[in-house]
DNA sequence: GCCGGTAGGTGCACCGTACAGCTAGCGGGC
DNA sequence: GCCCGCTAGCTGTACGGTGCACCTACCGGC
């Protein structure tokens, strides 16, 4: 309350909140790593580093959720696309649900949280 | 749709989410290591592997976040009692809400995605 | 020629997680 | 007495995701 602020909480996106987000991503449309990196920031992803990023997409094709393809640029260097297969599709409405399982879970957490402060507010 | 369903989606709970659950609990009232380890399947976390939670426990202590004490019991073997600190208060407010800043995050998530779906259903 | 933006990628260290296993106190049944 | 099961706490280790740094290559403009 008075002395020094906690440092640095982490900010505990769930884990592996990359992929679901770049699955959807690619739900609404063909796309490619470097636009891709643009668009997860307004999905809550707050500096994702592309390494990472380019990684991620990789896996997932390895996986079968995702196609990729080649496609030169008109201006710049080539791009590798990437599209949802079917079983990439199934794989994002499963995780949605249990994305959804996950916030239901942090209601829990902040309601709990609540009731403690008013609780601490009698007891302190 | 007709095939294998995806065999293993992750749950995808946050990153470190047993500690904010373990702080939250004892933030409730004084408790113990085991205790708290069937406490916190109440809070979204399914089968919580007792070696974490300890180690966890042992590294809040370290850190300042709480205050542990050994305490004998009539039946059965010693506890070592934890008890929320100052500091641990301030990590437990500021979790908080960064917590629910992810919530909003998945709600966000959840909306995108409904938004896929009903587009979806037209461009099939 | 060089710089900045676009586009993709690797190497590596760190840390949380999962799984397995271990010690020890106590109570009850055979 | 002996073993079993429950309570209670702890260690060792391997795996995987994350973050950071760094690199290549194409293109256009100064």
């Amino acid at each position: 309350m008075s002395g020094a602020p906690p440092e640095e909480v982490p900010v505990a996106l769930p884990r592996n909140y990359l992929r679901p987000c770049l699955l959807l991503l690619l739900a609404e449309g063909t796309s490619h790593g470097y636009e891709l990196l643009e668009q997860v920031s307004a999905l809550g992803l707050d500096r994702v580093d592309p390494g990472g990023l380019y990684r991620s997409l990789r896996a997932m094709d390895e996986e079968g959720l995702v196609r990729s393809a080649w496609q030169p640029s008109a201006s710049g260097p080539a791009r590798r696309t990437y599209e949802l297969t079917d079983e990439g599709r199934e794989w994002l409405h499963a995780v949605a649900g249990s994305l959804e399982h996950v916030a239901r879970s942090l209601d829990a957490y902040s309601a709990r949280y609540r009731a403690v402060l008013e609780q601490g507010r009698l007891r302190r």
